[in-house]
DNA sequence: CGTCATTAGTTTGGTACCGAACGATCTGCG
DNA sequence: CGCAGATCGTTCGGTACCAAACTAATGACG
């Protein structure tokens, strides 16, 4: 890791920035403690999205929402679609399309629910199985790589503080 | 916050699929430090960004993408676009788009430059300033919600073990 | 000068994703 | 029963997003 001079140049720059922007918003205070936290969750996701979906997930032909269907259902074996949708994080009206995906693909199957007809129980075909075992190891070891340099203590604090994050995000939806 | 039974039996829940799921893996190790702390990052953003898009960014008609656009324009005054697709963690292909939309919103602008006629300068119209300048200290009091909880100490290190998980994402792309 | 590799931005084709509107099914209450 | 609301999944219209192919402009080297 290079601490050099044109790293310096950069804080500079930013600092630079940051002054300017200040000055921008008069006597409102920016709240930067709060701006970087937010603002690099949104670029670690993106990137570390962007990243596996190219070296992990695209040999198999998935994408990253794929790969989380996937995974959820392998865990908790069958599920519907509303608690699907709310697990893997996708408004319901995407999780139709991606599981027609999915269906057409053979990965996984839908079964309405006898009892009631209206809601529908997903799980996974044994291709889609097969897959998942497949894919997962490679993708644990992805997640590994992303956070190397951090020690598990780290690992579960950077876990910990976005959980915070994320209850005040869904708070009250 | 209700720290009750449900919550308890939520755990177990949970404890009983980490246990199912080891099981299925066999003898290879799962690295639950990573997994939790890599997954949560995707699960906060998305949650972060639906919400901001719902609360603060829908009564002004931009995107989370277009908020971010301006707010890069906004500290920097204007960017060429490789730097400027960069800046925003966007495709370049992704950022011409969103530049017809801003563009036909009269909000940024799109400047040749005269020495190098590929290139193009992008910077902000005064309607642009106007609404940046107006949404963005709702935004950055919605990041001050968003993290809600944490001291900050706290914020300040999520976004350092954010920007560890960013170089480790973004080195040798 | 001319041609070839490089670089900047745009176009293209395709998926993912959202919110809102919809249609089918279930449930409670008269 | 029967019908008024609630609830489930799907459909619809629209944006955002990516990677890869393409186009125009530049610059380096003969």
């Amino acid at each position: 890791m290079s601490s050099n001079a044109s790293d310096r140049e950069e804080a500079e720059r930013l600092l630079t920035a940051e002054r300017d922007v200040q000055a921008r918003l008069g006597d409102h205070p920016l709240d930067f403690a709060s701006l970087d936290a937010i603002s690099n969750i949104y670029r670690a996701a993106a990137a570390v999205r962007r990243r596996a979906e190219r070296e992990v997930l695209a040999s198999h032909g998935l994408s990253f929402g794929a790969f989380t269907i996937l995974w959820v259902l392998w865990v908790w074996d069958e599920m519907e679609t509303a608690q699907l949708a709310e697990e893997c994080n996708l408004a319901k009206g995407t999780l139709t399309g991606m599981l027609n995906t999915l269906e057409k693909q053979s990965l996984v199957e839908r079964n309405r629910i006898e009892s009631d007809k209206r809601r529908v129980l997903v799980s996974l075909t044994d291709r889609g199985t097969e897959a998942i075992a497949d894919v997962f190891p490679r993708f644990n070891a992805f997640e590994g790589e992303m956070s190397n340099g951090l020690s598990v203590e780290e690992k579960r604090e950077l876990a910990r503080l976005l959980r915070v994050v994320i209850t005040n995000a869904t708070d009250s939806d």
